[in-house]
DNA sequence: CTCATCTCAGGCTGACTGAGATCT
DNA sequence: CAGATCTCAGTCGGCCTGAGATGA
């Protein structure tokens, strides 16, 4: 377990997409922990704070705010429902729909929730300096906002090289 | 599809370890399109280039520098001896191990792989200018390097705020 | 009719674990 | 004996697709 010895080639030491993918397994292994103490993980974190901060929504709006997976939002809806944590009650405008409002329940956990995610965000930050956590933040908003639509299809107009380049 | 709409809520836009995930998604989008080209994936270029910069070695060991895991090395040599890309070949001086390594094709084919990556890397840090670009890599980097055991266990001194706190 | 919504039933990959056989 | 190495079998979560039922 010691991997102390043999360090990465250079080739992939330095390589942005590799470094950021790396830096995302820590910062998701370190959050896991975290929020695992509560018995919760990410997607169930990112629908009550999404809830909690932009009020009851449809399924659908809550997929499209937080990036779950409409597939994915009906398992995550139905843990917290079970667990009491959100309540799922049918649209009356629009009964197609079902509207998700967190509970009070729900509001304590998101309170305990928050403190176990900011003290793993100091864990992964530790070695940064406020200053280079500000930084880092800036950089990879930018990267992420540019790159927007997660959806994007990788079609139009995208480099790659074909293979007679 | 138009994600465009509902911007996620500001708790989880900006916290550091879901940034680092996007971003990481995104890179990982780009680069798996990139080396699907060629019909390999990453685990195939971070053994290639591995084996280029390090020379041949045992299963073990290319697992500790690529951070492959065991499990996972078996499957990823068998996709590239079958391709001719690398040669299994048994140790003569301890019969446990197997010796990998690369061959002329495999050299070859890493060449393509580079390129292919080279523009890869380009299209992920389109938004940031040079100076930003090894902004990135040193903070990531330093990221990285501190919770450098990619399996160390969160068990010992590790924060995370018990049920009680 | 088209379109949105919810749900179910899956697929696929990457990360990981356990256990056995073999060897040092 | 302990410990390393290779392999197989299988888990789990995240991401994603297809398709059906209902309703706007």
């Amino acid at each position: 377990m010691h991997t102390g010895d043999s360090p990465p080639p250079e080739r992939l030491r330095v390589l942005p997409s590799r470094l950021t993918n790396q830096a995302a397994l820590t910062a998701n292994r370190i959050v896991d922990h975290a929020l695992g103490q509560a018995g919760l993980r990410r997607y169930h974190y990112a629908l009550l704070a999404t809830l909690d901060e932009s009020g009851p929504a449809s399924q659908a709006a809550l997929g499209r705010r937080t990036g779950i997976d409409r597939s994915d939002m009906v398992a995550t809806v139905n843990d917290l429902a079970e667990r009491h944590l959100v309540r799922r009650s049918p649209d009356p405008d629009d009964r197609r729909r079902n509207i998700i409002t967190i509970t009070a329940a729900g509001g304590e956990q998101l309170v305990r929730l928050d403190a176990l995610l900011a003290a793993a965000q100091d864990t992964f930050l530790a070695p940064l300096p406020d200053d280079d956590r500000r930084q880092l933040i800036d950089l990879l908003t930018r990267l992420v906002d540019h790159h927007g639509d997660r959806t994007a299809r990788p079609s139009e107009g995208w480099p790659g090289l074909r293979p007679g380049t």
